[in-house]
RNA sequence: UGGGGAGUGGUCUAAUGGUAGGACAACAGAUUCUGGUUCUGUCAGGUGAGGGUUCGAAUCCUUCCUCCCCAACCA
């Protein structure tokens, strides 16, 4: 089992790739690996989303094997195509090819051959209780459940009545088709679960074919079954019901609908991040009430804001690698998330210039038509990422925060009498501030050492501090979003008694500024990402035109200054 | 009448009876034309608690504690 790993280091199995390797040895599906992602396309997928993804095809990919996408389309009143291309979108994106494509919605009419083979095994019954009493006949944890009245219905009677529940003889909510297993039964999904509701509704695949639909209990391991999946991979909150899923496959006793051996369902810890929300229904919530400006913003944690925020697919795979899989309920650090794509894009992302808040700067002793052109490099460390213009002139951008008029301790950027130097260009000494009426910072009226044309000092002296610079004549403005944290807290659902988790939502999440950027930014394909050298990595956003780009924070470089500034 | 799971540095994760290791974070130093990167080092857990078995226990047994999930005609 040791084709890629080097002798040195054998990575250890997580607990799934050890029950995957036992059932190899054993021969059990004659060493056969299919798994599958099994989306309700309900909604949008989130890196929770993406970690069961890199699992199930990673999974199966090591072994061999291959990855069904399934839909898990069995509650049309949730579901929408809209969602459907998403997922497909979103899964590919990751970089990932299933098998096949299916939907438990072309198991159906299988679907309800086999409930009507297990109302003819005295298996399964239809209950007339309404929802109500069927709720108050389960019982709760401590008092087992009564059996329904209509547990005991022949099969001749149960067949005739679910013939007619599928043929609309009955009105929604007034019947529904049971399993027949235990009511008394510590684990509440076997108190005779339902399997069939009356529902007219219209699906997004079938239409108006159905108007009785399969619950996920039923459905869910009937179609591992059909696809003949060997592992059905889950979250830890669908333990109680494997004894449901087993249930349901094992009343195949004649092996008329099922090939043996049967999938396996095996649970995992989903993933939790800090300062994050995950569950589909809150995100679904910061779309509507307007927190976020849709599915895709990029302060969603959503595979489609990531990838909008300026995420990579290498990254999020590189991140569900390091995360790992176990059982135990865990909350990721987010920084984990912003240390891998730090990560990937130190490696890809082209350098650039932009100053996010301007000051001038003015070289007192070059004229005004004078113009230096320097070659600049695409990546400090790679020389194949080839360079691109600049032009040093009189007047330049640099940020205003790298002035200080009182310089602090340890402070070695641009101060009165101070010398830095601009990237890659020369050497400027501060020799005068200019201010205005109300004693603000306008102007900085420096002079440079021509000797240092290309930024290295004619006799060698140190010069510490290098900052980012635009020229004021080839400069160009764009809009730039910075993003913080979505709420303020670390875990927002912990909120005080009579709180609610919006309370903690961060109203400085989104700060939109516009920035001035070199020249070379001012045609960006949407989606391409750069470093803007000194202030983070960005993404070129499909709001931004060619000639006015938007740009996405991704994430800011790591600030030893300002760890060091933040100090007491 | 309750059932099902899980506890290892700050956060994750490994060690499958034999030196508690790795990643992220943090801290310190070196290098650096990005206070970035890179490199080096430091930090920190006797593994939820007690008891037992053993030459030896995170690992086996036992009692207890804590946390999570389950009572939708959702998935």
């Amino acid at each position: 089992m040791s084709d890629d790993a080097s002798p040195t280091e054998s990575r250890s199995l997580h607990f799934i790739e050890e029950i995957v390797e036992a059932d190899r040895a054993s021969g059990k599906h004659g060493g056969r690996v299919l798994t599958r992602f099994p989306p309700e396309p309900n909604g949008y997928l989130h890196i929770g989303h993406a970690k069961s993804i890199c699992l199930n095809f990673g999974l199966a990919a090591k072994y061999g094997g291959a990855t069904n996408l399934r839909f898990d389309d069995t509650n049309p009143v949730k579901e929408d195509v809209e969602y459907v291309d998403s997922i497909r979108e979103d899964v590919r994106w990751l970089g990932f090819d299933w098998k096949g494509e299916h939907y438990a919605s072309d198991y159906f009419p299988f679907l309800y051959d086999y409930a009507e083979y297990l109302i003819g095994q005295g298996k399964a019954y239809v209950c007339d209780l309404s929802e109500a009493e069927i709720r108050e006949y389960r019982g709760n944890f401590h008092v087992p459940g009564k059996e329904s009245p209509y547990r005991n219905r022949r099969p001749e009677e149960n067949l005739d009545l679910f013939r007619r529940m599928r043929a609309g003889e009955f009105p929604d909510g007034s019947r529904v088709l049971r399993a027949r297993i235990d009511m008394a039964s510590g684990n509440m999904n076997m108190r005779d679960p339902l399997m069939y509701r009356i529902r007219r509704s219209h699906h997004h695949r079938t239409g108006d074919t159905w108007c009785i639909y399969p619950m996920y209990d039923y459905a869910h391991g009937v179609s591992d079954a059909l696809e003949t999946i060997t592992h059905s991979i889950c979250t830890l909150e669908f333990e109680d019901h494997r004894p449901l899923y087993d249930w349901f496959l094992e009343q195949d006793v004649e092996g008329r609908f099922f090939q043996r051996p049967l999938p396996r369902q095996i649970e995992f810890a989903r993933l939790n991040l800090t300062y994050t929300v995950m569950s589909k229904r809150r995100l679904l919530l910061l779309v509507q009430e307007g927190h976020v400006k849709g599915w895709d913003d990029p302060r969603m944690p959503t595979i489609s804001g990531l990838r909008r925020r300026g995420y990579t697919p290498e990254s999020l795979r590189a991140f569900a690698e390091r995360v790992g899989v176990a059982k135990r309920d865990t909350v990721i650090d987010v920084g984990l998330l912003e240390a891998c794509i730090r990560e990937d894009l130190e490696a890809k992302a082209p350098r650039r210039l932009a100053v996010l808040n301007p000051l001038k700067l003015v070289i007192t002793n070059m004229a005004e038509d004078e113009a230096h052109v320097i070659e600049m490099p695409n990546h400090p460390d790679d020389p194949s990422f080839g360079t691109r213009p600049m032009v040093l002139r009189r007047e330049l951008y640099i940020e205003r925060d790298d002035f200080m008029e009182v310089p602090a301790r340890k402070w070695f950027r641009l101060a009165p009498g101070a010398e830095v130097r601009l990237r890659r260009a020369c050497l400027v000494t501060c020799r005068e501030v200019v201010k205005d009426a109300s004693g603000a910072v306008v102007e900085l009226r420096c002079t440079w050492d021509p000797g240092s044309l290309g930024g290295d000092a004619p006799d060698g002296r140190k010069v510490k501090g290098t900052l980012q610079w635009i020229p004021v004549k080839e400069a160009i403005r764009a809009e730039v979003r910075l993003y913080d944290r979505l709420f303020t807290a670390e875990d927002p659902m912990d909120v005080p008694e009579g709180g609610d988790w919006r309370d903690t939502l961060n109203p400085a999440s989104l700060q939109g500024i516009e920035a001035i950027l070199e020249p070379a930014l001012a045609v960006a394909e949407p989606g391409s990402r750069f470093q803007f050298e000194r202030l983070g990595y960005f993404c070129a956003d499909p709001d931004g035109r060619p000639g006015a780009p938007v740009f996405n924070r991704t994430v800011g470089l790591k600030d030893s200054w300002a760890r060091l500034e933040a100090r007491p």
